[in-house]
DNA sequence: TCTGGGGTCCTAGGACCC
DNA sequence: TCTGGGGTCCTAGGACCC
């Protein structure tokens, strides 16, 4: 059966879900930050149009932000997280064949729908989803997903098509003149490096892409880049992704708020990120066996003196406590660790993972199973008591308790959907 | 003063195996 | 003078995504 995708993307989402629970914020730039304060992560339509690029370090935009009065918010992902499982969750009523992709994208499979009603069913979702959580959506609509991503874009770019864009029920020529004009920056798969390398090439648009050279694309963008084409000309090479697989490396690392000196200070950051890290292995039922620690100083600083290292280690037994993870890392740190030095950003990573189902346990190392069935029973109880009463309710003394480093939210807007505190307050 | 975080896939090359 | 063929696994590096 021919299949169809239809990418739901939500506008601006950050942004969008700032302006849910104030509506001061509609029709008023709005921008979000990334952590620490850092650069600009998502922009209102009004933000855009003043020519503020995604990912622009926010100091360098403070002039435009005092001009215009910029509303400015600092990364709220707690509120992020939960709107986007509400937008999930309200797509996944039209259909359960769904891959989400982002926090704020989704591919619907559309296969085996009643395909003349397409535009019907992307305007139902987007009426549906902006009533139950107030979040505006694109609809991309076609036959491989590069496509659909391609009608998003040219959804949202043009106020005429009112959100939704379908590929299935126009002409191969109609299509052509839709995607003529998107740059071929904006085609799925292509970055800047390829983008670079296709306009020296004279492939400019995503048409032009479309009808490139298919030998030629594979040799110098590899078998990705040869689907690429494929996608755009209507052959599926990519499918759903309905079960995504476990992650084969978990990472966890963060710039610090004010530099750090001490080792100390680092020590309780480096606890801090194994202990995220490995909550996210044990909540994919996972063990790793490697792991490594890495620090570094500040590289815009360039008349600071600079030091960036990291530490391997591979792990006598896999696992997944927090407690053996600790060990190994404070230990990793001790051999990196050089005094003298502004850190600016430390990280912990997981590798060789594998499900905790299918162990390899060390013949030259003696196992205690009593103490590892505790440890087990240990790390779940503390998983299962932060669920309930929140994050670091119950965590290792290294950890720390002051965290002089954590970062920067001098623009934090409230927790409106997950805590009893924080929720909206309504004067009449 | 101030520059994010967390992932994926593909390829080439080396070590090693029979 | 002559020096196989066919694999697997691992790692590093480079591209990409949001």
């Amino acid at each position: 059966m021919n299949k169809a995708f239809a990418l739901v993307d939500c506008n601006n989402f950050y942004v969008s879900c700032e302006r849910v629970f104030n509506p001061r914020l509609k029709h008023v730039p709005v921008m979000v930050l990334s952590n620490n304060d850092g650069c600009v992560v998502a922009r209102s339509n009004e933000v855009k149009a003043l020519g503020i690029k995604m990912g622009t370090p926010a100091f360098k935009c403070k002039k435009l932000i005092k001009e215009h009065n910029i509303q400015v918010f600092s990364s709220n992902y707690t509120l992020y997280a939960d709107m986007s499982h509400r937008v999930m969750e309200t797509l996944r009523q039209f259909t359960p064949d769904l891959e989400i992709y982002s926090i704020d994208e989704a591919f619907l499979s559309f296969t085996g729908f009643d395909l003349r009603d397409c535009e019907r069913y992307g305007q139902e979702i987007r009426k549906t989803v902006y009533q139950w959580t107030g979040i505006p959506v694109s609809i991309g609509i076609a036959r491989t997903k590069v496509l659909a991503k391609a009608a998003n874009e040219i959804a949202k770019t043009h106020d005429k098509y009112f959100g939704v864009v379908d590929f299935i029920n126009c002409s191969a020529k109609e299509i052509d003149s839709c995607i003529e004009q998107l740059d071929v920056n904006d085609v799925w798969g292509v970055g800047q490096q390829y983008t670079k390398l296709l306009k020296s090439n004279n492939i400019y648009t995503a048409k032009d892409l479309k009808y490139a050279e298919t030998n030629w694309i594979r040799r110098r963008m590899t078998v990705m880049g040869e689907r690429c084409v494929y996608e755009l000309n209507g052959t599926s090479c990519f499918e759903l992704d309905r079960h995504p697989a476990p992650k084969k490396g978990i990472c966890s690392s963060k710039s610090f708020g004010v530099p750090v000196i001490s080792k100390n200070d680092l020590e309780e950051a480096v606890a801090s990120y194994v202990s995220r890290a490995a909550e996210k292995l044990r909540s994919q039922y996972s063990y790793a066996n490697v792991l490594i620690v890495f620090i570094t100083t500040n590289r815009f600083k360039r008349d600071e003196p600079q030091y960036s290292n990291s530490a391997y280690i591979r792990l006598k037994e896999p696992t997944s406590s927090t407690i053996d993870l600790t060990k190994s890392a404070l230990s990793a740190l001790s051999k990196i660790y050089r005094p003298g030095y502004k850190y600016k950003k430390a990280g912990v990573l997981l590798e060789g993972i594998h499900p905790d189902s299918q162990i390899q346990l060390n013949l030259f190392h003696s196992v205690n199973c009593v103490k590892k069935e505790q440890t087990k029973m240990l790390m779940k109880t503390i998983d299962k008591i932060n669920k309930k009463w929140g994050r670091d309710s119950l965590k290792l003394a290294t950890e720390g308790t002051k965290h002089s480093w954590k970062m920067r939210r001098t623009r934090l807007s409230r927790r409106y959907t997950t805590n009893w505190n924080e929720l909206l307050e309504v004067c009449v």
